[in-house]
DNA sequence: CTAGGGTTAG
């Protein structure tokens, strides 16, 4: 209605100008009254879509360029596909024919309004299509995750004689992620270098980060080291792809590099360097992560506050994660999954189960399939079999919105075996809907090793051995295992068969934090200055603790030596190491938080509980899976991990 | 008009 009297006003004084011009003006018909586009434009930016539309329907076949794209760009700001569709509509009725880039805005517009076949149909539909409006809808179907669409419609593009640009290729090599992308993605780098687009930033950070994720971080750090321009995607790329990798200390390295080069840092680039003081335990430099970002009064982005939850966990502080929690003003299901994982491997199965009720009663956001995960392992660790079963069989009625998974199965078997229910576990492989990989075999072996089930346990580590005989630390358990047992014959043999696949055991490596700098021990390694005072110090606890009744358990060691061989070896791990350094060069009654790359072994285990009771320290071990609290001679793992 | 890096688990 306003626009009609706002019409009547016009109308003189229109008819005077154009008369001036064309005498005929002012004797067409009603209907194609020149339109107004200044005002349809102004409807537009002032967001009154609605008003806009009516507007386009009165200016009918008077249409023109201006108008719609005034009225696409403003769909596309307000994502309202419905009055998108009405202009698209409007411009058939009208035989309209846009040009190229009208075409390619309703794409956008049908792409940001996640109506990804809308905007093929369009894609498919003009007569004639530019590298914008290929690339638009190459990085529709990346960002959704529909790599080979994507990667079919960029060969398309090329047989059609368009030549991509750089935005093309950003965006096409993020479907190239992954082991099977990684060929299509070197050629695609080869086509980069022939067009001449590899010193781009955006195309280049996007192909480190393909090679980065293929774990071929040497390339990636080529595609780096080679690009004339840096930024702060680019920088914070190559850092993720070393922590992503675990290759912590790397990323730390050049984090701390490029700072001094004068790189910027965002948010993004703080948490890919939180993931790798994470992986550090390295809670020191975490803190002062965690200082800057409050001291730079940056936004709170939920990303950055999810990994502080996960470094202050990860680096053993329960207390710091929970509160950066309690103080977020929205939380994604990340966040507590993060916190849910923390209270998970510090063995708080009770305080997993809480927080999970309170996250159903708040229902904000959806459990995935990863919560679920945290939970059960959370219930096994924490000794909750009952409530674990409980909340597995509830899982698979629907009530979570989470279809079990293979992983989900595992879990319940770790439940079962730990709780000593191991021929139920056994059962319960051989129901579940999945063929058992081997983590859930090894983790029924580990079952049979705490509860000295030998039967199971020998028919367990025999098909482990054959579906992972590489690992060599099922070798180790089984190992125990037959020690346990008195079968010296069996050790021997497979002794002999880990010598004839020659597997080759990860090296085990401890560290410890003291101001800020992290002390790796390593068992053959002699390069840490202060090595043969530790050393001295830790046959000095030895001879100390065996007065408290400590018995070296040799068990633990695969080598075919004679038994004083066997002491001097478990005497040289290196969790032994690290918490001896620990003692000398720290007071008395500092908490000591050791760190271990793989699991703990029987004995260290044992050797740390007789520091914490005999040095009154604490001691808080972090090994490959799991944390152990040890007060006064007792952890927290329940002698299971 | 079209583009790159990120947090939980394993």
């Amino acid at each position: 209605m306003l626009r009609k009297i706002n019409c009547f006003f016009h109308f003189p004084k229109h008819v005077s100008f154009s008369s001036s011009s064309n005498p005929c003006t002012c004797q067409l018909p009603l209907s194609s009254f020149p339109p107004s586009s200044p005002y349809l434009k102004s409807l537009c930016s002032n967001g009154q879509l609605g008003e806009a539309l009516l507007e386009m329907a009165f200016q009918g076949p008077a249409m023109k360029f201006e108008g719609y794209d005034a009225l696409l760009n403003e769909c596309v700001n307000q994502r309202a596909i419905r009055e998108g569709q009405r202009v698209h509509a409007h411009m058939i009725k009208t035989c309209y024919l846009p040009p190229v880039y009208l075409w390619t805005r309703l794409i956008v517009l049908y792409t940001k309004c996640d109506s990804l076949c809308d905007a093929r149909r369009v894609l498919d539909e003009m007569p004639e299509r530019n590298v914008v409006s290929w690339t638009a809808m190459i990085t529709a179907y990346c960002r959704k995750g529909y790599a080979s669409e994507a990667l079919n419609l960029f060969i398309q593009m090329l047989r059609s004689g368009t030549e991509p640009n750089e935005f093309t290729f950003a965006t096409v090599l993020t479907s190239c992620i992954g082991p099977n992308g990684i060929n299509l993605g070197r050629q695609v780098h080869s086509f980069i270098i022939k067009t001449s687009f590899e010193s781009h930033v955006y195309v280049g950070s996007s192909l480190l980060d393909m090679y980065a994720k293929a774990g071929r971080i040497h390339e990636a750090r080529g595609v780096f080291e080679c690009l004339p321009e840096r930024d702060v995607v680019l920088c914070t790329a190559i850092i993720s792809g070393y922590a992503q990798l675990g290759l912590d200390e790397e990323a730390l390295a050049l984090f701390r590099r490029l700072q001094m080069e004068g790189m910027s840092s965002n948010y993004v680039t703080y948490a890919s360097l939180l993931t790798a003081l994470s992986g550090l335990a390295a809670l020191d430099h975490g803190k002062q992560v965690h200082n800057h970002v409050i001291r730079s009064q940056l936004p709170s982005y939920v990303v950055l506050q999810n990994s502080l939850i996960d470094m202050y966990s990860k680096c053993g502080s329960l207390t710091y994660s929970r509160r950066i929690f309690d103080s977020m003003p929205e939380r994604t299901v990340i966040s507590w999954n993060a916190v849910l994982v923390a209270y998970s491997k510090h063995g708080k199965g009770n305080e997993v189960v809480e927080l999970f009720e309170l996250m159903r009663e708040e229902n904000e956001v959806q459990p995935d399939n990863i919560t679920i995960l945290a939970v059960l392992s959370g219930c096994s660790h924490g000794g909750l079999e009952e409530k674990g079963l409980e909340i597995f069989y509830e899982m698979e009625t629907g009530r979570f919105g989470v279809e079990p998974e293979i992983e989900h199965y595992g879990c319940v078997v770790d439940l079962l075996g730990r709780a000593g229910r191991v021929s139920e576990a056994l059962d319960f492989t051989k129901k579940m809907p999945f063929e058992p990989t081997a983590a859930i075999w090894g983790s029924l072996l580990g079952a049979c090793r705490v509860h000295l089930n030998v039967e199971i346990g020998d028919s367990v580590g025999r098909r482990l051995l054959e579906l992972e005989p590489d690992n060599a630390g099922n070798y180790v358990i089984l190992s125990n295992l037959y020690a346990y047992a008195g079968r010296w014959e069996a050790v021997r043999a497979l002794r002999e068969l880990m010598k004839e696949k020659a597997v080759i055991k990860e090296p085990g490596r401890s560290w410890i934090e003291l101001d800020q700098i992290l002390h790796t021990f390593h068992a053959s390694d002699r390069s840490h200055p202060r090595r043969e005072e530790v050393s001295a110090k830790v046959m000095e606890l030895s001879v100390e603790f065996k007065e408290a009744g400590y018995v070296p358990d040799l068990s633990c060691v695969l080598y075919d030596v004679d038994e004083e061989q066997k002491e001097k070896i478990l005497l040289g791990h290196s969790e032994k190491l690290a918490l001896a350094f620990g003692l000398i060069a720290t007071p008395k009654g500092v908490p000591l938080r050791v760190i271990k790359n793989l699991r703990i072994c029987v004995d260290c285990h044992n050797f740390a509980k007789f520091v914490s009771k005999l040095k009154g320290r604490e001691v808080s071990l972090r090994d490959k899976n799991r944390f152990h609290q040890i007060v006064g001679g007792i952890c927290s793992c329940g002698e299971y991990w």
